[in-house]
DNA sequence: ATTTTCTTTATAAAATCTTTATACTACAAG
DNA sequence: CTTGTAGTATAAAGATTTTATAAAGAAAAT
């Protein structure tokens, strides 16, 4: 969910500091300026998730650059301000300011309101997805795809690929996969895996004569191997 | 952009009748509440575009209000409390607020704050529906269509359904069907969900014996697969 | 008071796991 | 070259678990 990048936009190296302090070590990805022109200049370079945006600048008045900023600039702009005249503040926000802080500000307080201004933009969709080529193992959603064909495996069938997934490419003993999949009692009960390995061989290989994925180690265990 | 509908939940008469009215005269539609529960009442059966909502309740905590209604609820919420600690922003923040005005307020800043929070769902026509082909799940509006019908469904088969919606493809186990549905002690009554799941597909798969919607994962859960 | 919804029970059906049987492969010894 | 052996592959039958569904009783809502 973190890692957002944040952009400030303030001339005063004090406030500036404190920012990059308490933003970084709450696991924000930082960036200043000091001006108005630097400022849009950053911000359209590197497009960040979310502005704080002093209006108190020296080379231009705050409401124009957030102003130019709007013409383009969709994710959230956090207003900063020494002023707390009403006016001020209707201005900026119905100029696109999603939010406006008067200074001095607490730092709890605009953490939390960076985290609700990012909590609309930022939708986390991270899939830990497993890609074998033709092959996708996607782990959070609990499916297996071929060719973007969804393959339906049991319980026991999907505990034992995934376990050969997350070990691409190393041999897994027969003793391992049995624990693993069955449990500690379990580990002579060779005879489980070969039936569940055919099993498996045959839904997603191609040619289940011809094992592409799952290759024997006889006498030892089973090896995935993830073809590209 | 206006005749916004927007819900007031205080339950002081004169913060109500200002509110009623500097509403009003910005051409919003009001509705208001003088306690949690019609407050939740009344956001259930006609869902606003805006809901303010007072910390200082009578009958409920507004932390506790505004965690039941961010459980479905999606568009902005403005907390008014006369608490001005940093620990309550905090947390109605983290919550799910949108924006935290403390009382005394001044108007047109509420209002501006209003049209900025307003701003972000009225554009980008935010209705969280869920579109699959005949059946449409509108979140906000807590309604399930199938070929434009509105089916009818209970409060609990709602929820079962909705999360399934809000996380299409992803198997959902048991556990999570359970603890999130019935709540945290009932997490071994899986034929709650076997019953559930079948009163669902009476009323939304075309052929509940071979569900097209509500796939069985034989031993884990369930999925939901949102058809094109 | 009546209707709706939820919980519980019962039983049939389906899916999965376990076990058995048999065939296959590779390799070494005779 | 044949034969034996250890390890492996696979199908299929039987056992078990899990699921589907109806329906009755309890609780809640209107």
């Amino acid at each position: 969910m973190n890692n957002a990048a944040i952009l400030v936009i303030d001339d005063e190296v004090q406030i500036r500091r404190l920012l990059e302090i308490t933003l970084e070590s709450n696991q924000f990805n930082v960036s200043s300026a000091d001006c108005a022109k630097e400022g849009l200049r950053i911000a359209a370079s590197h497009p960040p998730d979310l502005i704080i945006l002093d209006l108190g600048l020296p080379d231009e008045h705050g409401h124009s650059v957030l102003k130019k900023l709007r013409e383009w600039y969709t994710n959230p702009i956090l207003i900063l301000s020494a002023q707390s005249d009403e006016e001020d503040i209707i201005k900026a926000l119905d100029n696109g300011a999603n939010d406006y802080l008067v200074k001095p500000f607490r730092t709890g307080e605009l953490l939390a309101r960076i985290r609700s201004a990012l909590r609309s933009t930022l939708t986390e969709d991270n899939n830990p997805v497993v890609d074998c080529g033709e092959l996708q193992i996607d782990l959070s959603a609990r499916t297996i795809k071929k060719n973007n064909e969804v393959i339906k495996l049991t319980a026991t069938e999907y505990k034992l690929l995934s376990l050969f997934a997350q070990q691409e490419g190393k041999v897994l003993t027969h003793q391992y996969l049995l624990r693993e999949v069955w449990g500690p009692g379990y580990i002579n009960q060779s005879q489980y895996l070969r039936v569940f390995v055919a099993q498996l061989r045959k839904k997603i290989e191609t040619d289940p004569n011809r094992p592409a994925y799952i290759i024997t180690e006889s006498g030892v265990g089973y090896r995935f191997i993830a073809k590209e």
